[in-house]
DNA sequence: GTCTATACTCTGATAGAC
DNA sequence: GTCTATCAGAGTATAGAC
């Protein structure tokens, strides 16, 4: 395959699936047809079925560009400095904004995994896991070293507050109430003051 | 309508309503079709039909239970205390016990919203902002007693909150690693030191 | 109130010409 | 690679006997 090839590929792809994202989040997986994807994408359903042979795949290979660009996301994020703690107030931002940005794959991934059966739920339930090991082994480290307090649960506290920013999908709306900085200062603000260790806790910068 | 047929039709609505539940949960509700829910109710979709003319009505019906029982249980939960503090410790850890008892209808209740359309939806939102206005006032009410920090947005603090608690029917397992009560003790851990006025910490219970 | 039987629509997927 | 045409099946809802 040449390079040409692949870059017509990539863009097709990409519009495929930016096409079904917007209908996957506007109307649900199951009640989006084929045939309005591909007249979404200016195709007859014959030529989108030559692209992706089942409506699961589509779903599935835009589960996999969301859940790399999370990653990508917070670990871009985390790199920048070297303060354990901003590092994680990094990744706490690059995730609000990742989902928040207006990307759809990012809502369909987080509302329409249980869409999937069998072989393809596995392996988003892996993908996920990889992405939670990350927040996993940033928040266990953070507590190693004495920043977050000894009693507070890094596994239980990663569910708490990563579930707070997935919900956000739910509630956010661009140009509304708030700026998508705002939140990640509220959410860091309560978060930080409620696990950091107390000498820590002026050190935070917002 | 005598005592005996109300008592009949709520069995009746209930024996529909729990096994709407288990399939809408297990499957969603898109998926879920009239004869499996007829065939679990024991009833032939016919029959289904004579008390529920159309699928969505299910939802509807199941919708406004599910968010009737939540609005009760952190109601009566606050009021077994004049301690305002603990006030809000007490709804928190109901809407927690309401989401995660078992309760498939509270599941549906959070993530099947979307198949509703039009009339109903609308219904449904504004049955969601009556919840929330138990929160937001009994969180304004804490903040102009002082026993938050002014600088925090209560209602961007529920938000969060609640995001937290609602996202928590997505990883919680029955008999799993954590307890209903160990769940709320840690937000409540997590909160409480993040939002509080400083001289009312230490006064918080667990 | 409950059942049998069915009408009618739309779905995902495919076959095969071009 | 793209199109036309169509399949087999599943979906909701209903009509009408009992």
């Amino acid at each position: 395959m040449t390079r040409h090839e692949t870059l017509r590929a990539d863009t097709d792809r990409e519009r495929i699936l930016f096409a079904s994202a917007r209908l996957f989040r506007e109307y649900g997986f199951d009640k989006t047809t084929v045939r309005q994807i591909a007249e979404a994408c200016n195709l007859l359903p014959g030529s989108l079925h030559y692209r992706y042979r089942a409506k699961e795949d589509i779903l599935v290979d835009m589960m996999r560009v969301a859940i790399e660009k999370t990653i990508r996301g917070i670990t871009e994020a985390s790199v920048t400095t070297q303060d354990p703690l901003q590092q994680v107030r990094a990744a706490l931002q690059a995730h609000i904004e990742v989902l928040l940005s207006g990307d759809d794959m990012m809502y369909v991934l987080l509302f329409e995994w249980r869409s999937l059966r069998g072989a393809a739920r596995k392996e988003m339930i892996r993908e996920r896991d990889r992405y939670e090991r990350c927040w996993a082994t940033m928040l266990e480290a953070l507590k190693e070293q004495g920043f977050i307090r000894p009693d507070v649960d890094t596994h239980l506290l990663r569910l708490i507050g990563l579930g707070a920013i997935n919900w956000m999908a739910t509630w956010y709306k661009k140009g509304g109430r708030y700026s998508l900085d705002e939140i990640g200062e509220s959410l860091w603000s309560v978060i930080s003051r409620g696990i950091l260790a107390p000498k820590y806790i002026d050190m935070r910068k917002t």
